[in-house]
DNA sequence: CGCCTTCCATACGGTAGCGTATGGAAGGAT
DNA sequence: ATCCTTCCATACGCTACCGTATGGAAGGCG
């Protein structure tokens, strides 16, 4: 029997897949190197091909990881109480549109960017994709919208907040936040 | 004097910059390869490096050549007449989101993922966005709008448009074209 | 005709990264 | 103590690029 958490000082699978997604997140996915990798976790690549068969083994598992935590985010909000949607809709545009969580926009973008040119990455995405936007769409008829304008809400929502962290508004105008709010206002509201 | 234009058998820094465009909207930057252009165009990169300096050299001229491109766009636009605000901004929006101009907004995302590794890349971006979210401005404030409702509806407007542009709704709900509609309308009506 | 400029081909050395083969250390099992 | 499994290091060949150096064709021009 191996102890489970000895000191962790042996690497895993998931010790190289989340070190994959901090350079997924930084440099895209062809920052994802295996002797980079490697070098980042202070080990050869001797390491890699003991936990992964190659590269393309790696990528599906940074895939996997990725979609199931963003699943299971989706069906964490998806259990809460109902009587809620209005703050929990403004609360998922805070979220995603704010500064913080700059990572996981970054890993969505680059998730988007490698689902252009991978059936694999595809599919994944279209599944969370279907998932929070099948989320949005039910917060807002609970609120009594037609299905048409529940699904609309839903899929304005998150265009905008992907959309938003892939513009420089620096340039733009003074006050970025009562933008924000009006615009939060707009697609809730 | 040189011709100007007697076959097109020479190639100049117009081509290769072209060429380079198509490849960063099929594979993105680091898709961007100097053998794999000369490949492409039929030459060896004896010629490229003839025409450029370095790789770098071709990156500006993209940069430059796009940024041009974008700008002369917008300003077309501004120059149109007044009174038409309101049909102006369904033009954008459907020009946008249509899958159409696919090209187009694949290039979009590639120099907006460009921009957060390349300062150069980063400048142009800034630029064109700033254009983009003043033109936008105007048009609502013609109509009469305050400058926080035309400057939050003018940068709802493009985030929606690019980030639509990068989700995928295959598995959503079914009319997509109805759903355009009314996002459409809540943004620009 | 010879000459010079323009444009491209060929050949070369160098780096980064992939995947494989093989050896070796360290710890549990018997 | 020995053996076997687990995990990693080392060394190798291979490919795809980058950038340079150099030669060569083709046409305008004296």
């Amino acid at each position: 029997m191996a102890k489970p958490e000895p000191n962790r000082q042996q690497l895993d699978r998931a010790a190289w897949t989340k070190a994959a997604l901090d350079i997924l997140a930084g440099k895209g996915l062809d920052g994802i190197r295996v002797e980079v990798l490697a070098k980042r976790l202070g080990v050869t690549k001797g390491s890699f091909y003991w936990h992964f068969k190659d590269r393309r083994d790696l990528l599906d598992a940074v895939l996997e990881t990725w979609k199931d935590g963003r699943i299971r985010d989706i069906q964490k909000q998806t259990r809460a109480v109902p009587g809620e949607e209005l703050p929990r809709a403004y609360h998922v545009i805070e979220v995603y549109s704010a500064n913080r969580n700059r990572k996981g926009m970054l890993i969505e973008i680059a998730m988007r960017d490698w689902a252009r040119r991978d059936a694999a990455a595809a599919a994944v995405v279209e599944e969370v994709d279907a998932a929070r936007l099948e989320f949005g769409r039910k917060g807002f008829e609970a609120r009594g919208m037609t299905p048409l304008e529940a699904s609309s809400r839903s899929l304005l929502l998150y265009a905008y907040v992907f959309g938003l962290s892939l513009m420089s508004c620096g340039k733009f105008d003074a006050d970025m936040g009562e933008m924000k709010r009006w615009i939060a206002d707009r697609i809730a509201r």
